[in-house]
DNA sequence: CTGTCGATCTACT
DNA sequence: GTAGATCGACAGG
C-alpha cells in the first residue's frame, strides 16, 4: 500500500540537523515549507508534509512571545534552534512551533498546517472527523490530530524520537505564497505567513 | 458560501 | 483582571 511504503521512507530518514534552524528566522520559515512533520505516538507514526507556516522573532516583532522578554512559557525561544515549542491558546488549543535562529536568540515558526501522509485513520480518530479536508489545515487542528500537547513542550526535533522533522521526500516542485500572519493585533503588517501554492490542505484558501 | 460569536483557561499585568 | 499566533456551531444570503 501506498501509506506503507512512505512509512518505511520516512523511518529510514535522518532528522533535519542543527544548522538548519540556526539561521534567520524567516528564511527557515520558508525552508519548512515541504518538509515532513514527523509524530512517533506510543509506536504509531503519523506524518504530514508542511504546508503553511508563520515566522515570529524576537525584540523587533510585536506579535511574538519572545517581544517583551523571557517568561516561565516562552522560555524555550532562547534554547537551541530545532527545540520545539508548545504554548496553550484561547484556553483550550495547543499551537506547535519550532525554535529558529542560534542558541540564546529569541525566535520560533509556527506550524500552520499540514498535508496529511501517513496515519490519517489515526488522525481522523484524534479529531473525531470525516472530512480529510479540515483534518490538519489549522495550527490548532494539526497539534490534535498529531496528539501534541504542552508535554512535548522542549522536545528536540533534531532527535529521532517522538517529535521530529525530516527532508522533503516527496520532491515535488511547488511556488510559495506570501502573505501577512493570520490572527494577531500587533506586528500586522510583516508578510511573514508563507504557504504552498495551489494546495488545499492550507488554513486559508489564496485570495487571487 | 460568508460572517459572527461563544467557549474556556493560562500566562502575564 | 483579561487578552489571546483558534475552532466549531450557527445564521443568513
Amino acid at each position: 500500500m501506498f501509506d506503507e511504503n512512505l512509512i518505511e521512507r520516512i523511518e529510514s530518514e535522518e532528522p533535519l540537523p542543527r544548522e538548519f534552524y540556526a539561521k534567520n528566522v524567516v528564511i527557515v520559515s520558508q525552508n519548512l515549507l515541504g518538509k515532513i512533520l514527523v509524530r512517533v505516538d506510543n509506536e504509531k507514526i503519523l506524518a504530514g508534509r508542511i504546508v503553511e507556516v508563520e515566522a515570529y522573532d524576537g525584540e523587533d516583532d510585536p506579535a511574538s512571545h519572545a517581544y517583551k522578554g523571557m517568561t516561565e512559557r516562552n522560555k524555550v525561544m532562547w534554547d537551541f534552534p530545532g527545540k520545539v515549542y508548545v504554548y496553550t491558546i484561547y484556553g483550550i488549543h495547543y499551537c506547535l512551533n519550532i525554535v529558529a535562529e542560534p542558541k540564546g536568540v529569541p525566535a520560533a515558526v509556527l506550524i500552520r498546517a499540514l498535508q496529511p501522509l501517513v496515519g490519517i485513520r489515526e488522525m481522523m480518530k484524534n479529531r473525531n472527523i470525516k472530512d480529510v479536508r479540515n483534518l490538519t489545515n489549522g495550527p490548532a487542528r494539526l497539534t490534535k490530530a498529531l496528539n501534541i500537547t504542552k508535554d512535548l513542550n522542549g522536545v528536540d526535533a533534531t532527535l529521532k524520537s517522538e517529535l521530529y522533522v525530516v527532508r522533503d521526500i516527496l520532491g515535488k516542485k511547488f511556488e510559495i505564497g506570501v502573505s501577512t500572519r493570520i490572527g494577531i493585533t500587533r506586528g500586522k503588517e510583516k508578510p511573514w505567513r508563507f504557504y504552498i501554492r495551489n494546495n488545499p490542505f492550507t488554513s486559508k484558501k489564496e485570495v487571487r
